[in-house]
Order: C-alpha cells, then sequence, then structure tokens
DNA sequence: TCTTGACCTTCCAGTAGATGGAGGCTGCAA
DNA sequence: TTGCAGCCTCCATCTACTGGAAGGTCAAGA
C-alpha cells in the first residue's frame, strides 16, 4: 500500500504517517521508486495509534503502549497504570476546563451586550471581580 | 518597577513578560540601565492579561480584549461576543474530553491489572472495540 | 575598595504534534 | 507525449512559553 492509502483506511493524513515514521513510531519498507510501501501490520499499528491519540495519549504514551502491545509477555497491570494516570490527567483538565467555563459563564451573564462601552467581562479581567 | 517586583505582583513568571513585551501586548519603558521600568499602567495590563489567559483566551484573543478595554467608544456586544464564541470553545473540548474519559475509563474498568497479559484495553486501542 | 550574589539584559534553542508549502520525481491514462 | 495525481524531501510555521548561556548592574558586607 502507498501512503495515499493508509491514510484513508486509518484515517490519518499523510503528513502525520510520515510525520510518524519521522519519529520512529512506524517503519514502512520502501519500494523501489522510495515510495513507502506499508503492509498490513503498518496499518494496524497506525490505526492503534490513531485511536490512542484520539483518547488523548501523548506520542510518548503511544509509544509505551505501542511497546507493550507487541510484547507478549506484558503485565495487564502496566497497561491499566498508564491508562489511569492519563485518565487522572484527562479528569484534572475538565476541571480546569469546567472552572473557567463558570467563570466566564457568569461574567457573560452579566454583560449587556449592547453599542455601550459598559461592560462587566472587561471589568472583571481588569479587577478579578466583575462586580466591583 | 523592575521586572521581578511587576512578576511577583502580577503573579506572570518574568520570562513571560518579556515575551509579552516582545510580541507588542506591552511596552515598559526602560531605565538608563537598559532596565525595564514598569508603570502602574503596565501592571494594570499584566494583571489583566493574566486572567485574561488563567480563562483560557488566546494571545490574539487578549490583544483584541486589551484594545477593547482601551477603547472608550467601545460596544459591549464585541467582548461578549468574543467571550460567548470562547465559552462555546471550552464547551467543545469539555465534551471532547469527556466522551475521552468515558471510553477510556470503560476500557480501565475492564482490565484486570494484573501480571497476565491479557488487556482490554490494547484489545480496543487494537481493535476499536475493547469486547470484541 | 573589593567581592559576592541577586537581579537584570539579550539571544538562541527547544517543547508537542503536527501542518503548510516549495521544488522536484514517478506512474498511469488518454 | 503530455498532463496530472501522487509521492518524495526539506524547511518553516504554529501556540505560548520555558531553559539556559553569556554577560552587564547594583547594593550590601568585609
Amino acid at each position: 500500500m502507498n501512503i495515499g492509502d493508509v491514510a484513508v483506511r486509518s484515517g490519518l493524513p499523510a503528513k502525520t504517517i510520515r510525520y510518524y515514521e519521522d519519529i520512529g513510531l512506524i517503519r514502512p519498507h520502501r519500494s523501489a521508486n522510495g515510495y513507502r510501501c506499508f503492509a498490513d501490520t503498518d496499518l494496524h499499528k497506525l490505526a492503534f495509534l490513531a485511536r490512542a491519540r484520539a483518547l488523548g495519549f501523548t506520542i510518548e504514551d503511544c509509544r509505551t503502549l505501542m511497546g507493550l502491545y507487541e510484547d507478549d509477555s506484558r503485565a495487564s497491570a502496566d497497561v491499566k497504570a498508564l491508562a489511569q494516570e492519563h485518565l487522572g490527567k484527562i479528569a484534572e483538565k475538565i476541571g480546569d476546563l469546567e472552572a473557567m467555563r463558570d467563570t466566564l459563564r457568569e461574567l457573560v451573564e452579566c454583560c449587556a451586550g449592547d453599542d455601550r462601552p459598559e461592560c462587566p467581562i472587561l471589568h472583571g479581567l481588569a479587577c478579578g471581580d466583575p462586580k466591583v
């Protein structure tokens, strides 16, 4: 398979696939013409990477996960630990974003949103408290 | 004030303050010795920036917000629109992260997490469905 | 007066994870 | 043969900083 085919099948842009090769996540063979030549295993790996990335794992996590996937003597505890740590980070990010959202929503709700300059949003940003 | 003082008072690292000058968000004067010399208005702006950044606004949004803040003939509608758009993006990110969290949590809950290699997490990443 | 140490300066490089584009080859169909 | 899609490499760019090197400045203490 050429890169265009695996791009379609894996759902990853060709650019990204080349990048993944650059950083050593995959090692496709080359045809005589210099084109990358992807085997089914490569496609499989790319799909794995696409799913792991879609779950928010970092590239380095993906590297580790792929290593574990290919290691028949792995312990599922190692995978679970990695996933749980990531889960914690996701939860933390959600918490941060919810705090932002709540603060911002409060400011937005106080704002008339008309053609006058008075604006509790700017006021809140300037003073740290929209009510003052 | 020197940069160290405004760093403490604004809560922003000195490096970040220099960076904000680099990209034109602030324009502190210089003392004869070449040191940056911050007026109260500069500190005020930095605190504004710190709060806007803490709410997740991009640097470009911050630039716009500061422009609106300094423009006495602004319409609060413009500020509100910007904030609402940002609010939408935050909500979207939260949604994405929640989807990730839910999928990942499901996988994690299926995983024994022991010393055996069988692992629904890896299986889910490989196949797109942990149950298969 | 000298030294020490904290503070300040600029400049360069690096981070994550791609993405965009230039310039140039390859392959296939009309 | 020509044209165009697809592939190649290499370099630059994005966000928002952050780290570090090399060196100037200032104030306090011996």
